[in-house]
DNA sequence: CACTCCTGAACCATTACTAAACCATTAGGA
DNA sequence: TCCTAATGGTTTAGTAATGGTTCAGGAGTG
């Protein structure tokens, strides 16, 4: 370990290793499919516990750039230009005439961000064209719950359902099932624990604000200040997630 | 610590050996119709035990590498000029195994191409950005088929695929999946009946200046313009299908 | 003090590999 | 034809590697 750096929080720790492991892939050193150390022989190879590794880890699975499995090891994930084409093909599975089932397999954090912002703000142009009354006051009372909420649980719950009472809004059954799908993976443990790692109180009021305004939008019949500002508001979340995005 | 003589499990087992008993076939050692050592002995030859050999050659067996008979011996295949290798036993990258569920049910024709509205341009700004020169030719080589297609099912087939092939570029594996999902929908009877009725010669003709025009774009990682030209596209197909939209 | 981040350690769950025995089919010679 | 060895196919138990989880405690900061 090199003395010279004094190891200050913000030199040392996960973030740190992020950037230090994602040079490598960077760089051509480490290519996809390469099989990274074991966790216990990376831990002592950067000098930190295995805890911290373990999150600058989880930090890079979140972004998509390594895979992990419990007995297998950790490896590079596959570059963006090499993502298999073909899966999508055979993907979906027929069930019965008016209804498909589609398997997502392992959509990352930040490729589940991108949907969202491709789906919302379009979204919600379209629920200010076709919301009703009824449709705005549930989305209203999302809102007022969600300021209401002590638990940071119950926030994320009218959170969550503050923007699935958006696209439901839009009047277009399709999108919301694809939402509300994608929503679904917003529940799993993993998301979640991304979630309570960076909504900090000053987050959250930041969020609501942002909420509110989105709401005024909507109810205002403004489809293309809602827009925006939903957008806004997405690439904050997301850049709390998964960091700055660089793509 | 020194990790470079550490034999972890990806160096060794089951996926190394694929690559070296591969590398002898590539490199004509072992040439067609050639007679493998037994197992028994290869096992020793190698230094693994026969169980993990054995996994090894079913995986050069899947990819018609070799072919195998009980109480005769393993012998190296006949030389293929098309590998039809499935991509997840070409790739020893592990995928993540958590799936979600998404069921689609009876969506109307102009739902599903409001979220084509939705999805496609969002898709192709981000393949002009992600596209590598295997996304384009794939592209390019659905419009030639389209372009060349004399059945009006052929047309609509390469069409398709055109669609999909651009999405896919997007190299968001989520994105994909949705709207593959929903492309599918299309091959139902009565979404078959609304195209064909649409589909004139006059119209197929326009289509494909368009095709041409959104594909160019996209070459020229021209993400502005790819967007424009393919909205219009959509526009206008939604136009011929369902008549003028009043949303 | 309260809070956050890090360390160190133990333990769990899943996966890969080893080792050994036994089964089923085939080839080849008595 | 019949027997035997050779060879691939299968099963099972055990060991080790590896990521996942939790907890107690220390160190710096506001």
């Amino acid at each position: 370990m090199d003395t010279r750096n004094i190891r200050t929080r913000a030199a040392t720790g996960a973030n740190a290793l992020v950037q230090l492991i994602e040079s490598n892939i960077a760089d051509g050193s480490w290519t996809a499919g390469f099989k990274l150390p074991p966790e216990r022989d990376l831990e002592k190879q950067f000098g930190v516990s295995r805890n911290t590794l373990r999150k600058s880890l989880k930090l890079l699975q979140d972004k998509g750039r390594i895979v992990r499995h419990v007995g297998r090891g950790s490896f590079v994930a596959p570059a963006r230009q090499d993502l298999p084409q073909s899966r999508a093909l055979d993907s979906f599975v027929p069930v019965s005439a008016d209804s498909l089932v589609l398997r997502i397999h392992g959509a990352s954090p930040a490729e589940i961000m991108e949907v969202r912002l491709v789906v919302e703000p379009a979204a919600i142009e379209l629920a200010a064209l076709r919301a009703n009354a009824g449709d705005v006051r549930r989305i209203r009372d999302c809102l007022t719950q969600s300021e209401q909420a002590g638990e940071i649980a119950d926030f994320e719950h009218w959170d969550g359902q503050l923007h699935v009472a958006i696209v439901a809004a839009s009047k277009n059954s399709l999108l919301m099932d694809l939402y509300a799908t994608m929503n679904e993976t917003r529940n799993q443990p993993e998301w979640l624990r991304l979630k309570h790692r960076s909504l900090t109180p000053e987050r959250r009021r930041i969020y609501q604000e942002q909420h509110r305004r989105i709401v005024d939008a909507l109810a205002d019949r403004d489809a293309v200040t809602a827009r925006n500002e939903l957008r806004d508001h997405l690439l904050l979340v997301r850049s709390n997630l998964l960091g700055p995005v660089n793509s």
